[in-house]
DNA sequence: ATTTTTTTTGCAAACGTTTGCGATTATGTT
DNA sequence: AACATAATCGCAAACGTTTGCAAAAAAAAT
């Protein structure tokens, strides 16, 4: 069986397509009589209007283009749960894309996008994206871009980031506060400037203390877990590490974990996190919220108030608050 | 600026809309010279083609539908991914919709894929689905739905679920060969088919050793938190926990950790899991592997034969394989 | 009974494509 | 030069909606 169409009904009940449609979005001009007649049809015959051909008379697709660079990732994964949960509510779907990594398949998902003339787009940038004039082009066919966490560095353009810098000012402060005598800061791909953000800010906060802190950089868990293990088993092993994301979080965890040492007497540990990893662990770790899920409403919100006239660029912030767990 | 459309090319051009439209896809009717000038012409004005329009004419979506409970979750993540990665190599695009654990929101979901003209779906019914006809009868309009993980119980309808039965065996048979004398199985609810279809096997492994399993349910990683503290704070305490889940996993390891206890010496430990948490740990965890990945390419490649014409009910089911940590 | 007003409905164009078929132009053959 | 053939191209309908406007029918007013 095909699917039901305005003209079926119309055709059955002998009216015109037009009437039809205006029956079933209640409108004024329609008879009670008509409207009960056509309502009943329309559901009997299991009618659902054909999105493609409003979107295609309306010009409006009521979706949104996300495209992250992976979907099976913690911190987009909560971005995403919650711009889902708002988009539903305002009645916009999502075409969620993943660029897995690679720029060449982004720009492809930005094409994507485009082709299905989505009303926004939600995306973070790939660490090896270089060129975001794409990106920026759609402005001229009016569809914003809000660009999510790894944001273009420099260009002008709609950004929901993070307050990276307040984050590890929040994360240093405490681990100074707690008098600690020697640091081991692990953090991400130095090339992304969310790593160049958080780390001048963490560096910058001890810069009294310099020589207590000592710093790495791993990309990805298990070179989180290398460092990690490597660090904790010198003779003059840090008091405490910091972990910049959740990944290595996971990694040095594990390291601390294999040597068995005990948190915090052993060595203390305080991460930035989306809050998940944190609470898997006893003690539970001490961490800088980076929600994704609130990441997610805040970029939502923009977008919403770009469609409603506030095209000018602009760059907001999540304010980041510290969890307090016990292991620092 | 609005968007380039066939039309205006042609118009520029002085041809024919078909022209046109035969040119930029390379159609034998036309001559080189005016591909040529219509091909440049379309990528200066960064032509992209109306997706809408094109399905709407093609009778052809390209668009599967994905609906899960859950898009912040592990497994459904990394079936959804890989589901993700097949498709666009395809051609097709996804609309991936969470249900929210809320049977309302799932039909509402359902009701968008149709909406969509979606060419298939891919769903996961929440625990709460009583009424799957909605679902069967989209097969009267000709649009495949794959059921995957959590499937209707008894219905005829085209499933891809783990080898829950297999799974639970190579569990307990491990537990078995290592000669375990108090086994704790931490089970999820109760209510759910693959509880159940888990549960059964495990206990029937254990027939001839009774007594040496326990077996308790827990809804959430702070039950199963709870359960395992408990458990493992009796004078005669199990040397073996087993559990059903990922997120059970997570929440006896932070008990364990809790107690001080060491992995596999004071309690082993053994999971049914998806591959990422239990490398999180040290040692890390021995699990049957109940991979969303390889579930989401199963998935995919029957949705791929329904539409090539294997129209009849199947139950397809992935073998599920031992990883050995040193867990126990 | 006629006119006016109000209520109810239908016509037709448009959104941007694709595609069968017919028309035009160019090329080749005698 | 006349014709046949092949190479190019355009017309127009269709996909399923929405919507301004006009038309028809019914109700109200004279």
């Amino acid at each position: 069986m095909t699917s039901t169409t305005l003209k079926k009904i119309s055709e059955v009940l002998g009216l015109s397509i037009s009437t039809v449609s205006r029956a079933l979005k209640n409108h004024p001009d329609i008879s009670e009589k008509t409207k009960q007649k056509v309502i009943e049809l329309a559901t009997t015959l299991d009618y659902e209007p054909n999105a493609n051909a409003i979107h295609l008379r309306t010009k409006n697709s009521k979706v949104f283009g996300v495209i992250v660079p992976s979907i099976s990732n913690f911190f987009y994964d909560s971005f995403i749960a919650s711009v889902e949960e708002e988009s539903r509510k305002m009645g916009y779907s999502l075409i969620i894309l993943q660029s897995s990594d690679n720029a060449e398949i982004e720009l492809n998902n930005l094409k994507l996008c485009r082709q299905n003339r989505v009303n926004g787009i939600f995306v973070c940038i790939t660490p090896s994206t270089q060129n975001i004039q794409p990106f920026l082009r759609l402005s001229e066919f009016n569809i914003p871009v809000i660009f999510f966490d790894k944001v273009p560095e420099f260009e002008a353009c709609n950004k929901v980031c993070l307050a990276d810098t307040q984050a590890a000012i929040i994360a240093a402060n405490t681990i100074l506060s707690k008098n600690k005598k020697k640091v081991l800061g692990i953090f991400g791909n130095k090339n992304m400037s969310i790593t160049k953000k958080r780390l001048t800010a963490f560096e910058d906060a001890f810069t009294l203390k310099k020589n207590i802190l000592h710093v790495e950089y791993a990309h990805s868990k298990e070179e989180a877990h290398a460092i990690t293990k490597q660090q904790l088993s010198l003779k003059h092993k840090p008091d405490t590490v910091f972990c910049m994301s959740d990944e290595i979080l996971a990694g040095a965890m594990k390291a601390i974990q294999e040597l068995h040492l005990t948190i915090p007497k052993d060595v203390a540990i305080i991460s930035m996190s989306n809050g998940f990893f944190p609470k898997l662990y006893y003690p539970e770790i001490t961490y800088v919220e980076t929600s994704g899920y609130k990441l997610g409403q805040l970029a939502f919100s923009r977008m919403i108030s770009y469609l409603a006239g506030s095209t000018f660029m602009q760059e907001l912030t999540l304010d980041c608050i510290l969890i307090e767990g016990q292991s620092i």
